[in-house]
DNA sequence: TGAATATATTTTAAGTTTGAAATTTTAGGC
DNA sequence: GCCTAAAATTTCAAACTTAAAATATATTCA
């Protein structure tokens, strides 16, 4: 049988608001540990380790525009974290070939082996957190956020910089 | 039958962290509308939003600790949201009788009417942005959120300022 | 060609958010 | 009553984010 936590009575605009609310304070929470987490064992940021597996996702490099595209940040804050992971020699930019104006961001040998170990934590954090969650939990709740994410992703274009 | 979208060979961590990096783009995405929302049509922004939300929640007023716990932000935060609110005249401070230290943030008469305006609003981006979602896909995904939820709030107390 | 427009990026200014220090007040032990 | 510790809040400095302006290069097309 299904558990019905819904009353029958309630619009179902007050459920999708009540869903809404417990799906936001879910992320936020597993977000606030993340950054916990990386700030505490590893000295780094969420911003930071979201620009490096960016690049780590892409290893001939990505114009800064497309990193800040990728990541739905604006323009100008992925120079600074890009200008900070370079000093550190854990990114460095690239002339494109043909293009005086772009230049494609890479992580080094060395940000790759620090993302690398990073991602090994993150997924296990991510392992922890998720734990009660079955593979019957993932797909139920992967299919029901496909209806979402369908959904959102026409207006995408609109709002895009 | 059951679509499963996780492979058997992999493991269990992996489809946990693939799903979280989903439900992050979800929630993002809606976030990110309502903000857009809240800036365009009302000239507010979600902390403000978030605020007077949890002040109308208890209409004896919250003192500022419990403000900022309640919506698991930094204490010099909410002093300035609520240092906005008051000079805009939507929410006030009350002294407590029996501590000078302590002060009740509340929202005025006004306060409460431009929130339930907002409130209305907010209800019905929500409502759009989950269109997809009926009453048994918020059961499913509510079911599954509380495992995560119960899961996380152990730590909970560890990291309260 | 060369003028106008578009693209890629950085710089800048303003606003947010945080964690920690500082301030004020209260409570408890002796 | 006094002294220390705890509690409530604000102030402060640093980091982050954004939107818009500025800079430099590319493309279009008359």
């Amino acid at each position: 049988m299904t558990l019905e936590t819904t009353s029958k009575q309630e619009p179902l605009s007050k459920a999708r608001l009540r869903i809404w609310l417990k799906l936001l304070k879910a992320a936020n929470g597993i977000e606030a540990e993340i950054r916990r987490n990386l700030r505490d064992q590893h000295g780094t940021t969420l911003p930071r380790f979201d620009v490096m597996s960016a690049l780590a996702r892409f290893p001939d490099g990505l114009k800064m525009s497309d990193l800040s595209n990728f990541l739905k940040v604006s323009n100008g804050n992925v120079t600074g974290i890009v200008d900070k992971l370079t000093e550190e020699g854990l990114a460095l930019r690239v002339a494109v070939p043909g293009d005086k104006r772009a230049q494609l961001a890479q992580l080094t040998p060395k940000g790759l082996l620090a993302f690398e170990e990073l991602a090994h934590h993150h997924e296990n954090w991510i392992n922890k957190l998720l734990d009660g969650w079955a593979v019957e939990d993932i797909d139920a709740v992967s299919a029901a956020l496909d209806v979402v994410l369908s959904h959102h992703s026409d207006k995408e274009s609109d709002h895009a910089q």
